[in-house]
Order: C-alpha cells, then sequence, then structure tokens
RNA sequence: GGGCGGAUAGCUCAGUUGGAAGAGCGCUGCCCUUACAAGGCAGAGGUCACAGGUUCGAUCCCUGUUCCGCCUACCA
C-alpha cells in the first residue's frame, strides 16, 4: 500500500478553512439537551457587535475553545453559547458619527428613525466578529447564536426589571451620578475611569457677613463651583473656627450669603485650610453634606457641563460675570473667575495639587457630577446572597487571589444606576399618564446648541410611573388613557447580567436551561469582573435561584511586547487576523495558551509567535517522517514486548496524558502546553524519531513491525492530546495518518494508563540520553564533522549501568554516529584518548589526525575546578556537626553520595588531564 | 489613602509540603547528516531586587526597604 504524502512546510491557509467548514457542516459543536454524558456548558462573553476580533478576544477565545474542545472529547454533553452585545454607549456613538459625516444627527433623524439606522448597522457589520471568531476555530454552537437585543433577550429584560420593581429592589430618584457631558447620558460608578493629574488648590477668601474684615479662606479644586455654593463647612472641634458656626458668609461674585455650618464628616482639619466650600449640585462629599445639613441645591452647569445663564441667575451671580461666563465650557470659565476673584483679592493663593479626575469610559470625556432623576437598583439585597455564594465555594474564583477583590467591592457595593439617556438599548418599561404628571415633564434646548438639535427631555422627579411589561391603556389613578414611556434605556451590562439564562430561554423553562444552566466555567479578564461578573452572579441567584457558573476562570490582560497596554491611538495593537494570515491560527493559539500564566499580563511579541509557528511545522515533519516509513507490516504487540525505545516513548507519553490533563483541569494552560511542547519536541522528535530510524529504514529489521505500530500508535495519541490547542494542524494530521473514525473533533480525549508507564525504560534513556550527549560534547571538542563514524569507549562506576550501557551499545552507535566499545577503563588504549567523564559515567573518543587538544583540556580543567568547589561545599556541609544532627537521614545519604561520586571522578579527571597534557606534549 | 500582584539568564516567564537553579526566544561555535535550515548538535550566560530574621540549610517562610504594575478610594 502506499502512504499519502505531505507538503515539506505546514501550510496553514490550505488547512484552515477547510477544515472549519467541514466541522461546521456535520454539526459537531451543535449541542442538545438530550445528548448523552455530563454537561458542559460555557456562555461566551458577548462581545460587541459592531466590533471586531483584537488580541484580547483571541485569547479569551482560545482558551474556551480549548476547555470545550478537551471536555467534548471526554465525552461530556457540551454547549459552547456564542453571542454579541449591543453595546449601547458605543454603537450608539459609531453610529452618530456616520450620521454627523452625513450632516445629520439622531435628533434630526428622530427616535425611531435614528434605531433602525442602528439596526442596519449592525445588519452589515455584525457579521464580522463571528466570521472572524470561526476562523479562530471556535467550536462554538451557532444556531444558537444570541443577541443581547434579540426578542427572547428582551423579552427576559422585560421580565426581571418588571419582577425587581415589583419587589421594591428598582426605584426611581433624583440623585447626583456621574455623567458624561459628550455622551450626554448618566454612567455608573464603574463605568468612570479614574486618571491622577496635576491640579490646583486654589485658596479663596470668604468674608463673614457680620465683619467683611474677617474671612474664612476655603480650599478648592475647582473656583468655578463656588458659584453654587451653599454653605461652608468647619469641623466643629476646631477651635479656629467654631465660634463661626451658624454664623454667615459673602458668597462673593454673587449676592448671596450662605451658613457656616459644622460638620465633622466632611472636613478634615489637617486638610488645606480648614474650612470647605459646600456644593451640593456639583460633588459627592457635598451632596451628602448637603443631605445633613438640609442646604438648598444650586446647579450652575447645563448637561453639557456649560455653565448655564438661567442657573447663574438662580444662583444670584452677579449679571456682568453672568453673562461674561455662560455658555463656556468649565475650562474657559475657570481662568475668568480665578481673575475676577484675584481681582478683587479674594484668591488667597493657588498651589499645585495632585487629583485624580473620572474620566467616561466609553469616550474618556471628563464626568462631571450632575443632578438627575434616574433609575437604580437597591443592590445590596441581591449583593450578599453573591458574597454568600463566593464564600462559602459554590462559586470558584481562579485564581483565587482575585476573591478578595470581588468580596471587597460587593460588600461596598453602591446603589446601581440604569438608566442611561440614550437610544440605543431596552427602553424602560415605565410610563407616566400625562394627566396625572402634568407639568412634570421638561425640555430644554442647550445653549449655543445647532437648530437642528433637539430639545433635551426630561421627566422631572416627582413623576409617577407605571411598571408594567406592555404599555397600560388606562390611568389607574385618574383612568386617563394619554401616556408618555420613559425615554431612558437601560445599562447594557443589565441584559448581559441575565446572558447565562436569558440565553438558555428564560424566563420560558427550556430543556436547554434544565440541562446547561448552571454553566461550568465563565472565562473572562479581570476588567469585567465588577461590569458583568458580579451582576451575573446577583442575578442568577435571584432569578434562578442558583449561581450562574461554577467556575470563573480569570485570565490576564495581553499588552505589547513592552508591556503597555494595546491601543489604536498608540498603534501598537497587533491583530490576531493579521498574525493568523501570517503564522496560522494554531501558532497564534498555542501562544496565548502557553502565555496564560495566573496574574500576569501577557506581554506578546510577534517572534514568539513566529516560534510556535515552528513548532507546528516541526510537528508536520514528524508526520511526514512517520509517513514516509509506514509502508510495512504493523504489529500490535502486548508493551512489554515493544522495543526499548518503544517503551520508552509510550512510558513519556502516558506522563505526558496525566500532566495535560491535570493541568487543563487546574486551568494551567501555559503549563499543560509547555508539556506538549516538550514531550512533542524533545522527547518524540528529538529522541525517539532518532532511535527509531534503524529500525524503519530497514525492511527486515526484527523491530520493524511493533516499531511501526508504536509510530503510528504515539503519533494518532499526541494528535489528540494537542487536538484542542492546534484543532487545525492535528486534524490535517490525523485524517492523514491511519485512524479510525470521521474526525478527531469527536474522538475521545487521552486518558492516562498505568500499564504504559515503563520506569525501568526511563532510567535506561536517562543513561542513554548522558552517555550520547557526553561523546557529541566529545567530538565538538575534537572538531570532528557532524557526519564522520567515530569509535568510542564506554564504561560507568556503577556495575549495573555498565551492563545496561552494554545492552544500549547499537542505540549509542547509532545517536553518536560511531561505534560504541563497552569496556572497563583499564583495557582502553592509554594514548591518542580523549576521557570525558560525568556521574560515573565516562565515555574515551579516539584522537585521529591532526586535532587541537587545547579545546579539551579547557574544558577538563574549568570541570574539575567547578567539581572542586562543589566539593568543598559538600564537605563543609557535612562536616557541620548540626547539619549531621538535625537534617533528614536521606539528605546526607544524598550529600555523601554525591560528594563520592565527585571523588570518583575527580581521580578519572586527572588522569584525562594528565594524557592529554602528555599528548600536548605540555 | 487602602488593597493586591510582581521583581529569577540579554528578553519573556516557569519553579508549594525549604535540601544540588529551569524553559522558550535571543546569543556563540560547528553542520544544508534524505522528516524538518521554520532545522540539527554543542555551548556561553544567574550572589533568584535590597536589608534583616526563622532554620542545620531559604529563590521558596516571616519582617522591613526600594522599584514597577494593577485594582480601589469623597481628602476639598
Amino acid at each position: 500500500m502506499s502512504t499519502p504524502q505531505l507538503e515539506k512546510t505546514y501550510d496553514p491557509k490550505a488547512v484552515e478553512s477547510r477544515w472549519y467548514s467541514t466541522w461546521s457542516e456535520r454539526g459537531y459543536f451543535r449541542a442538545s439537551a438530550t445528548h448523552p454524558g455530563l454537561p458542559y456548558s460555557i456562555v461566551i462573553p458577548p462581545p460587541n457587535v459592531t466590533g471586531s476580533l483584537h488580541v484580547g478576544h483571541a485569547l479569551n477565545h482560545s482558551l474556551q475553545d480549548i476547555l470545550i474542545r478537551w471536555r467534548r472529547m471526554q465525552g461530556r454533553n457540551t454547549l459552547w453559547l456564542p453571542g454579541t452585545d449591543h453595546a449601547g454607549i458605543a454603537t450608539q456613538n459609531v453610529v452618530e458619527k456616520q450620521l454627523m459625516a452625513e450632516g445629520a444627527s439622531r435628533e434630526s433623524l428622530g427616535r425611531e428613525r435614528f434605531i433602525e439606522r442602528v439596526w442596519q448597522w449592525k445588519a452589515t457589520s455584525g457579521n464580522t466578529i463571528v466570521n472572524q471568531q470561526k476562523q479562530l476555530g471556535e467550536s462554538c454552537d451557532w444556531d444558537r447564536l444570541r443577541f443581547t437585543m434579540d426578542e427572547g433577550l428582551s423579552k427576559a429584560v422585560l421580565e426581571v426589571f418588571v419582577r425587581l420593581y415589583e419587589d421594591g429592589l428598582i426605584y426611581r430618584g433624583e440623585r447626583l451620578i456621574n455623567w458624561c457631558p459628550r455622551c450626554l447620558t448618566a454612567l455608573s460608578d464603574i463605568e468612570v475611569e479614574h486618571e491622577d493629574i496635576k491640579g490646583k488648590l486654589y485658596s479663596i477668601a470668604y468674608p463673614l457677613e457680620q465683619d467683611p474684615s474677617i474671612a474664612l479662606t476655603v480650599a478648592t479644586t475647582r473656583p468655578e463651583t463656588m458659584l453654587g455654593d451653599t454653605a461652608v463647612a468647619v469641623h466643629p472641634e476646631d477651635p479656629r473656627y467654631n465660634r463661626f458656626i451658624g454664623q454667615r458668609v459673602r458668597l462673593p461674585l454673587t449676592n448671596r450669603t450662605i451658613p457656616i455650618v459644622g460638620d465633622s464628616i466632611l472636613v478634615d482639619r489637617e486638610f488645606g485650610t480648614g474650612a470647605v466650600k459646600i456644593t451640593p449640585a456639583h460633588d459627592f462629599n457635598d451632596f451628602e453634606a448637603g443631605e445633613r445639613h438640609r442646604l438648598p441645591r444650586l446647579p450652575i452647569f447645563d448637561h453639557q457641563a456649560l455653565l448655564d445663564l438661567d442657573a447663574l441667575n438662580t444662583a444670584g451671580v452677579e449679571p456682568e460675570l453672568s453673562t461674561n461666563i455662560a455658555g463656556l465650557t468649565i475650562s474657559k470659565a475657570r481662568p475668568k473667575i480665578e481673575q475676577v476673584l484675584k481681582d478683587r483679592q479674594l484668591l488667597v493663593k493657588v498651589e499645585d495639587h495632585k487629583m485624580a479626575i473620572g474620566k467616561c469610559y466609553r469616550c474618556k470625556t471628563v464626568v462631571e457630577p450632575y443632578l438627575s432623576p434616574q433609575w437604580f437598583v437597591k443592590i445590596k439585597p441581591l449583593a450578599e446572597p453573591a458574597i454568600q455564594a463566593v464564600e462559602d465555594g459554590r462559586i470558584r474564583i481562579i485564581p483565587e487571589g482575585w476573591v478578595n477583590n470581588y468580596l471587597g467591592w460587593m460588600r461596598d457595593i453602591k446603589d446601581w444606576c440604569i438608566s442611561r439617556q440614550i437610544w440605543w438599548g431596552h427602553q424602560i418599561p415605565a410610563w407616566y399618564c400625562e394627566t396625572c404628571n402634568s407639568g412634570l415633564f421638561a425640555k430644554k434646548v442647550p445653549i449655543g446648541a445647532s437648530l437642528t438639535a433637539h430639545a433635551f427631555f426630561t421627566i422631572l422627579q416627582g413623576a409617577t410611573p407605571i411598571v408594567a411589561r406592555s404599555a397600560p391603556t388606562n390611568c389607574p389613578t385618574c383612568g386617563g388613557n394619554k401616556f408618555l414611556r420613559d425615554p431612558d434605556v437601560l445599562d447594557t451590562w443589565f441584559s448581559s447580567g441575565l446572558w447565562p439564562f436569558s440565553t438558555l430561554g428564560w424566563p420560558e423553562q427550556t430543556p436547554e436551561l434544565k440541562t446547561y444552566y448552571p454553566t461550568s466555567t465563565l472565562v473572562t479578564g479581570l476588567d469585567i469582573l465588577f461590569f458583568w461578573v458580579a451582576r451575573m452572579i446577583m442575578l442568577g441567584l435571584k432569578f434562578m435561584g442558583d449561581v450562574p457558573f461554577r467556575d470563573v476562570y480569570i485570565h490576564a490582560l495581553v499588552r505589547d511586547a513592552e508591556g503597555q497596554k494595546m491601543s489604536k491611538s498608540k498603534g501598537n495593537v497587533i491583530d490576531p487576523l493579521h498574525v493568523m494570515d501570517q503564522f496560522g491560527t494554531d501558532a497564534l493559539r498555542f501562544t496565548l495558551a502557553s502565555m496564560a500564566s495566573p496574574g500576569r499580563d501577557i506581554k506578546l511579541a510577534e517572534e514568539r509567535i513566529e516560534g510556535y509557528r515552528n513548532f507546528a511545522n516541526k510537528i508536520w515533519n514528524a508526520a511526514r517522517f512517520a509517513l514516509m516509513y509506514l509502508d510495512g507490516p504493523r504489529t500490535e504487540m502486548p508493551v512489554a514486548e515493544r522495543s526499548f525505545p518503544d517503551r520508552w516513548i509510550l512510558s513519556r507519553l502516558n506522563r505526558t496524558v496525566e500532566v495535560v490533563t491535570a493541568e487543563l483541569e487546574a486551568y494551567r494552560f501555559d503549563r499543560a502546553s509547555s508539556a506538549l511542547y516538550q514531550f512533542i519536541w524533545h522527547e518524540y522528535c528529538d529522541w525517539y524519531l532518532e532511535l527509531i530510524k534503524p529500525a524503519l529504514q530497514d525492511p527486515a529489521h526484527p523491530d520493524g513491525p511493533g516499531t511501526r505500530q508504536t509510530l503510528v500508535d504515539t503519533l494518532e495519541t499526541t494528535m489528540r492530546l494537542l487536538h484542542p490547542f492546534m484543532p487545525f494542524i492535528t486534524e490535517e494530521i490525523w485524517q492523514t495518518i491511519p485512524h479510525r473514525g470521521e474526525s478527531i473533533v469527536i474522538q475521545p480525549y487521552p486518558a492516562p494508563d498505568n500499564a504504559g508507564q515503563a520506569p525501568e525504560a526511563e532510567e535506561r534513556f536517562a543513561l542513554l540520553e548522558q552517555t550520547v550527549s557526553l561523546v557529541r560534547t566529545g567530538r565538538v571538542l575534537l572538531n570532528y564533522p557532524p557526519g564522520q563514524q567515530i569509535p568510542f569507549y564506554v564504561s560507568h562506576d556503577d556495575p549495573s549501568r555498565h551492563e545496561q550501557l552494554r545492552e544500549l551499545q547499537r542505540y549509542l552507535g547509532h545517536l553518536s554516529r560511531g561505534t560504541a566499545e563497552p569496556a572497563a577503563q583499564t583495557v582502553w588504549p592509554s594514548t591518542n584518548l580523549l576521557r570525558l567523564v560525568t556521574e560515573g559515567l565516562s565515555v574515551g573518543l579516539v584522537v585521529s589526525g591532526d586535532v587541537d587538544l587545547k579545546k579539551a583540556l579547557d574544558r577538563i580543567v574549568k570541570q574539575q575546578e567547578e567539581q572542586e568547589k562543589e566539593i568543598g561545599r559538600l564537605n563543609g556541609k557535612l562536616g557541620n556537626q548540626e547539619f549531621v544532627a538535625k537534617a533528614p537521614p536521606e539528605v546526607i545519604a544524598d550529600h555523601q553520595n554525591r560528594l563520592r561520586g565527585l571523588h570518583n571522578d575527580q581521580t578519572i579527571l586527572a588522569s584525562s588531564e594528565r594524557q592529554l597534557r602528555a599528548m600536548l606534549g605540555t
């Protein structure tokens, strides 16, 4: 029979798309609640529907695919559920940018047409990332692809919102929230990124109303907010100021006076001047202080964070100043106010000051605390069980280090602001009766807005919502039938928080839900631990009564080779698709897996991927080698009857199976990869294939049939072992070599087999390797070309080892390219011989021709020096009474043995040195 | 401010019941030896951040210091 031949180098492109479509067509990735086996399920962290695959996705998805393919091969009933996220603000921003380029805006389109437009954009770009995921080889059940805005998932969102509202866990209230003046929406606390900046600390004098010659000096980083001050606070126990409590100060630049209050929470006596201005409408601390002292709130910025003329007038700001700064941004207004204060000698000093500012995580605009009515989830009652679930181990977080992080955040969690003033998303199911709430619908046109900009619309605090699954027909209070729906939509994370059960059909009780919930593992990055993971746990426990997943595996962030965060603006992004095109998908996947060490970010450089491309090629060529020599009979023999190389490689393979499986169970993708790499390259290719060449190349060799069988068996098993990591090349090779079954995807994963263990063969191999390496070293020292056949002697101090050398004779000769002569050193020639020694093993290379022995002598001398040092160290330890008295006996024995061995080696080395010097004539 | 993680070969990183320092890449030398030059063979290279402590013995355990990351926080 003739065996198929492979190309000389592996060409990933020729292989990848072909196999992926085959796998899809045959439905290998399709899950069913009726499949046999213990369920194993993963829901994918849904990427942004209009995004494209970046290297962070590639890591996240590769790890999930490894787990899923591994479990599928183990016979589990696997489901990997894919999907995408509507990413409210981000997607809306993208479409708005497109509109802007066309000279339009979302306001000019109107809500309905705008949303249509976003759906269109989703239709055109939504498949991009899905196709890229397929290129990466992801074995998702694509028939179950979900999208957070799907009808079913939207129904789940509605259901959850209404039930939470009915349970009193959702409320609407006017609060100070984080507001992005560019996106024009509220953000939750965690959507704000903090950044340290060098700011200034301004000290401003506020004269006392009763005695303007005395002034309280307050310190602030935002002088412009003084216009909205409604009090000054001092510490009630501060002797410098507490006598002023109850008096009033004139608020400079306004016609107002404001009270001096005592507040021990807000005021830190050590900081600044010890007196604090209170601006309840523009600062979170001040808001709370305002609550404590029943202070009015005077906002002075509008929703675009511009100074607002009406508001300035309401705040009693001097008219001249008001007209001067109205409509300005904060950064433009600040110097003007600073100048006026300076002119009036109220600006006491300005110092440099380190501070943090918050930025919108989507657009990086500085966020403003902004007073507005919003929807909130009362979170404590939901957080409590979610803390429990992690504490009692129903959910494992891996690596464990993040547990405290999670618990700390959960214990100190704040109510979740879920309303967003955007259009793309799940609109809040709340309606307001127009009769009962008349006067509570406010419109506002931004200052300086273009004519196309429509009014900014708000439903004021105090309006009474009717929350329902569908629009109400009659008002339960007045019977009216005209309603206005709340214009806000929900935070995208509200819908992704339901992902593990909404995607399985909830609120219907589907077979899928029964079978695959709770899911087995969640694989995600640290950056969305709070955004997403925590919310899923809370909502899963609330609505399913059980955790959404058992294990949470948190992987690292992928950075560039310098450790910088990848970003488009820095231009240091590694495009996974480009890399896959250049080096092959398997190479990228294996690279990412091999670098996924817990608790450490991945610094990715292209050279690494290139290295694993080479690894793929190595595997490819091992397969080529096997195919080349496969002609001829093959015999399945009991392990004990196989040749030494066969017993050895089977033992090593078995060990590798054990290690890879155990490491995967521990989510140590890095160690699993390195075990595979080490085995395939440095044991299978470097040694095994070399060892068996004589048996394969001689058609009459007695070991031939058994060896060919072992060669195929081990290669086939190795391909299955490697398949979850490198799905494409393993399938291609597996299909080419003798195999049973239609695809490697659905073959059983190798299981460890104790019968394969051959400690005797492994021990023998260690001696073989040591001997061959020593001979090769001698070869290099003597400058013998690799091809030259050389005669050499071998011997060992240990008689049983010496006997093994005898048995290994032909392997030694073959691997060292020469003829091995096992013989006692007493019969070795006393001249023209280079003797090398290590750990009782001696080899002697015949010196012939005109060779420079200097290199050899240098090596011997250096080895002697090193060993001297080691002997000294061991002697020191063994001479130490305390060591001998307290160290365990086996350690002492080990030290003594090593010392004896070193002494023996030294004797031989000394004689070898003498011989060399004699030959050199020195 | 608080918390967490890291500091090991030129680079990127492994290394748990404390008992002779590892890998990959890079580097040097020799080889196109019919599986593979995307390769083979042989090498060089480390007081395991610093200072103490515990111990017969510390890269590993404890304390402190320095540097670098990340998370978190209302010091105006």
